[in-house]
RNA sequence: UGCCCGAUGGUGUAAUGGUAGCACGAACGACUCUGACUCGUUCUGUCUAGGUUCGAGUCCUAGUCGGGCAGCCA
C-alpha cells in the first residue's frame, strides 16, 4: 500500500460541534477530549466515511485528546473479520501524518476492568493515554482497535442493574405484535402485558435467555419508559435480543446480544469517550441515548450525542447498499474499483490520503442536508497533486511523426523540469530521436477556430525540445494518416540561439525509439447525472465511458515508477502505478484525474 | 394529518444583534516551452409575512418549502 506523502495537514475552521467542544475544555467538563469513529464491520469505507473520520480526529487532534477507533459489532449476522481489516487500514492510511498520535488502541486481548464505584458497577479500559499505552505494548502489532463486542459483560451487568432499579423488563411479544404495539408516528403504543413482571421473574427470564434456553426472537430485555412518547424511539425500546449465532469477534459465548441504541451509548461510557459524533438520523435517538446513561446513576462523566449531517457528493454513490450492488452486478470490479468513494478505491485511484482530508474539511460540518459539488473534490485532488507530482512525457493515443532533418540513430538529450512547482527545480534526459508519437488530439488535418496544435503548414513546439514545422501527413490505401512528416528546427532547443521563438501551441511526445509501452486506465465519472441516487434505476445513469483502457507510449524514466509516485503526465492528467503492476513485465498506470481543461468543448 | 430538525448566490460554507465574506463553479482578460498553474476582473444570495430593536441573516410569532422518525439493522 502506497504511504501518503501529504502536505501539512489543512486546520478545519471552527463548527457548531468544534464551539461545544472548545466550551467543554473551557469549563473542564471532562477529564481529556475522546472522540470515537465507530464503523460496523459490515462493508467498506467511503469518502462519507472519510468526513466523520476527520471531524472526530480533528477534535481530538485540536486538543490533545484521542479517538478511539471502535468496530459497532453488536449483530452476528452482518458482521466479518475481513472488513474489520480493510477499515483499519483505511483509517491509518487518511490519518497518516495527520492525526496518527490521536488514534486511540488498546493491548490486544485486552477487556475492559469493572470497578465499584459507590457500590455501583462502572467500567472502565484502564489508562486511555496514548502515549502510556504505546509504553506498555510493543509496536502497533500489540495493540488492536476496540470492539463493541469486548464490552458484552460489561453491557450485560448494566442490563441486570436495569433490570434491578425496574427501568427494564423481558417481553414475550413476538416480533410482529411489537411493531403492532408500538403504534405510528401519529398514534400511540399501548403496553406490553409482559411490562409489569416483577424484578425477580425479569432477572430469572434474562437469565434463562442468556443461557440459551429460549429460541430465536422468542423473548426480547426492553427498556420500560413510555409507549405513548410521540418520539417512536422511547416506546418501550429493545435493548436485547436472542441470536443463536456465533460472533466473529465474540466467540460462541453469547446468544443474546444488545442492540445499537443501548450498546452505543455504554460503549462510549465504557471507553471514557467525552464527545459522540454521529450523522443526522440519529437525533430521534438522542433521547434514548440519555435515557440510558441517566438511568444508570453512573459516577464518570456522561458522554452526550452530537449530530451533524453526512457528505453527499454528486455524480457518485455512497451507502453500502448502492456500492454493493455495483459490485455484485460487475459494474465495477470490486470494493477497489477506482471509480468507486470507497477509500480503498480512492486510494488506488492515487488519491492523496491530505486531498480527501482536505476537501471533507473544506465541505464544513452543519445540521444542514446539503449536497456538495464533486468539484471541491476535484479541485483539492489538483491542488495537492499539482505541488508534489513529479512530471512525466507520456502520449496515451500515439500518431508517429518523423523528423525528418535528424538522422536515423541520432539521439538528441533534451533537459526535462520534473516539477516546476519545486522552488529548485531538477531536470533529467529525455531522448529527442528522429520518430517520435505525439497524442493524436495534438494534430488535426482540418483545424478548427482556434487550434493552437499542429496543423498542416503549422508550427508546434515539442516540450523540453524544439519547434516543429508540418510539411506532410502520409496516408495509407484506406485514406488513413498513418504518419506525419515534420522539419525539426534545432536552433530552437533551450541554450540554443533562437530558443525564445515563440510558438501558441507546445505538445508533449516521446521518442518512438526511447519509449516503453505500458496499459493507462483512463477513469472518469461513474454516472451522468449529478444525483444518480434520486434516478429510477441508478443502473441505468452509468457512464458508458468511466474506464477506458489504452496501450501508451511513456518515457523510459516510468520503467522504474513506484506504487508511491504520484505522476502528472504533461497536458493529460495525473496518474499512478495500479497495484496489479507486475515490477518487469507489466506495467499500468491510473488516470487520477485530468488536469483542468478549458479548451475542451 | 403526531413529533423532531433544517432553510444565506448554481454549489458548499462564514458572519455568535452592528459593512453579508470565503471557497468551488462559470465568464472574460493577463502570463505561459503544460489551453495546466498563477494573477486580475466580473457573476449571482439571507424562503415569505408580521413583530422586538437605534439597528435583524442572527431574537420572537405565524406560514411556506425541504428532510427525518414506526428493524428483534447500525
Amino acid at each position: 500500500m502506497p504511504e501518503s506523502s501529504d502536505s501539512p495537514a489543512p486546520s478545519a475552521p471552527s463548527d457548531f460541534i468544534r464551539d461545544i467542544v472548545a466550551q467543554h475544555v473551557a469549563e473542564k467538563r471532562y477529564p481529556k477530549i475522546v472522540t470515537r469513529f465507530p464503523p460496523e464491520p459490515n462493508g467498506y469505507l467511503h469518502i462519507g466515511h472519510a468526513k466523520s473520520i476527520c471531524l472526530n480526529f480533528g477534535i481530538a487532534r485540536e486538543h490533545g485528546g484521542i479517538c478511539n477507533l471502535r468496530f459497532d459489532d453488536t449483530n452476528p449476522a452482518k458482521e466479518e473479520i475481513e472488513y474489520v481489516e480493510s477499515i483499519t487500514n483505511d483509517i491509518r492510511w487518511l490519518i497518516a501524518g495527520w492525526a496518527d498520535q490521536c488514534l486511540g488502541f488498546k493491548p490486544k486481548g485486552s477487556h475492559p476492568d469493572k470497578l465499584t464505584t459507590n457500590g455501583k458497577p462502572d467500567y472502565y479500559l484502564g489508562p486511555v493515554d496514548p502515549s502510556g499505552l504505546r509504553s506498555q505494548v510493543s509496536g502497533l502489532s500489540a495493540a488492536e482497535p476496540f470492539f463493541a463486542s469486548d464490552y458484552f459483560d460489561a453491557l450485560h451487568a448494566f442490563a441486570i442493574e436495569l433490570i434491578k432499579r425496574g427501568k427494564a423488563y423481558v417481553c414475550d411479544l413476538t416480533p410482529k405484535e411489537t411493531e403492532e404495539y408500538r403504534g405510528a408516528p401519529d398514534k400511540p403504543g399501548k403496553d406490553s402485558p409482559f411490562r409489569n413482571r416483577s424484578v425477580a421473574e425479569n432477572l430469572d427470564l434474562f437469565g434463562r435467555m442468556t443461557a440459551g434456553e429460549f429460541p430465536d426472537a422468542a423473548r426480547t430485555l426492553r427498556a420500560k419508559i413510555d409507549m405513548a412518547s410521540p418520539n417512536v424511539w422511547l416506546r418501550d425500546p429493545l435493548l436485547y435480543r436472542i441470536r443463536h449465532l456465533p460472533h466473529y469477534h465474540a466467540g460462541d459465548k453469547w446468544c443474546v446480544y444488545p442492540l445499537y441504541d443501548y450498546a452505543h451509548c455504554l460503549s462510549d461510557y465504557i471507553e471514557g469517550v467525552s464527545h459522540s459524533a454521529c450523522s443526522l438520523e440519529f437525533v430521534p435517538h438522542r433521547p434514548l441515548y440519555d435515557w440510558i446513561l441517566e438511568n444508570l446513576d453512573l459516577p464518570r462523566p456522561l458522554p452526550r450525542q452530537y449530530e451533524f449531517a453526512k457528505l453527499v457528493p454528486t455524480y457518485t454513490l455512497l451507502s453500502k447498499r448502492n456500492i454493493l450492488r455495483l459490485v455484485q452486478e460487475k459494474v465495477v470490479a470490486g470494493w477497489d474499483d477506482p471509480r468507486l468513494p470507497t477509500i480503498s478505491g480512492l486510494r488506488r485511484r492515487g488519491i492523496p490520503a491530505s486531498a480527501i482530508r482536505k476537501f471533507v474539511i473544506s465541505v464544513g460540518v452543519t445540521t444542514f442536508n446539503s449536497v456538495t459539488d464533486i468539484a471541491v473534490f476535484e479541485h483539492a485532488i489538483r491542488e495537492e497533486l499539482n505541488t508534489t507530482a513529479a512530471r512525466r512525457l507520456a502520449v496515451l493515443k500515439p500518431i508517429r511523426l518523423v523528423l525528418t532533418n535528424i538522422p536515423a540513430g541520432e539521439v538528441i538529450e533534451c533537459d526535462a523540469t520534473n516539477n516546476p512547482q519545486d522552488e529548485n527545480p531538477t531536470t533529467r534526459k529525455v531522448a529527442l530521436t528522429r520518430e517520435v508519437f505525439i497524442e493524436s488530439d495534438d494534430f488535426a488535418e482540418v483545424p478548427p477556430p482556434k487550434y493552437f496544435r499542429l496543423k498542416p503548414g503549422g508550427e508546434v513546439r515539442l516540450k523540453y525540445a524544439c519547434i516543429i514545422k508540418l510539411d506532410e501527413i502520409v496516408k495509407n490505401a484506406a485514406g488513413a494518416i498513418t504518419e506525419l512528416r515534420c522539419t525539426a528546427q534545432l536552433d530552437t532547443r533551450s541554450g540554443q540561439p533562437n530558443a525564445d521563438k515563440k510558438v501558441k501551441g507546445t505538445i508533449h511526445w516521446v521518442s518512438a525509439t526511447h519509449c516503453i509501452d505500458a496499459e493507462v486506465r483512463l477513469y472518469d465519472r461513474l454516472f451522468t447525472v449529478a444525483e444518480p441516487g434520486a434516478a429510477e434505476d441508478f443502473l441505468k445513469v452509468l457512464n458508458p465511458k468511466s474506464l477506458e483502457t489504452v496501450v501508451a507510449k511513456l518515457e523510459v524514466s516510468l520503467a522504474t515508477a513506484k506504487a508511491s509516485d504520484r505522476f502528472q503526465f504533461e497536458r493529460l492528467g495525473y496518474f499512478a502505478l495500479d497495484q496489479d503492476s507486475t515490477p518487469d513485465s507489466r506495467r499500468i498506470f491510473n488516470r487520477t484525474i485530468t488536469l483542468k481543461d478549458t479548451w475542451a468543448k
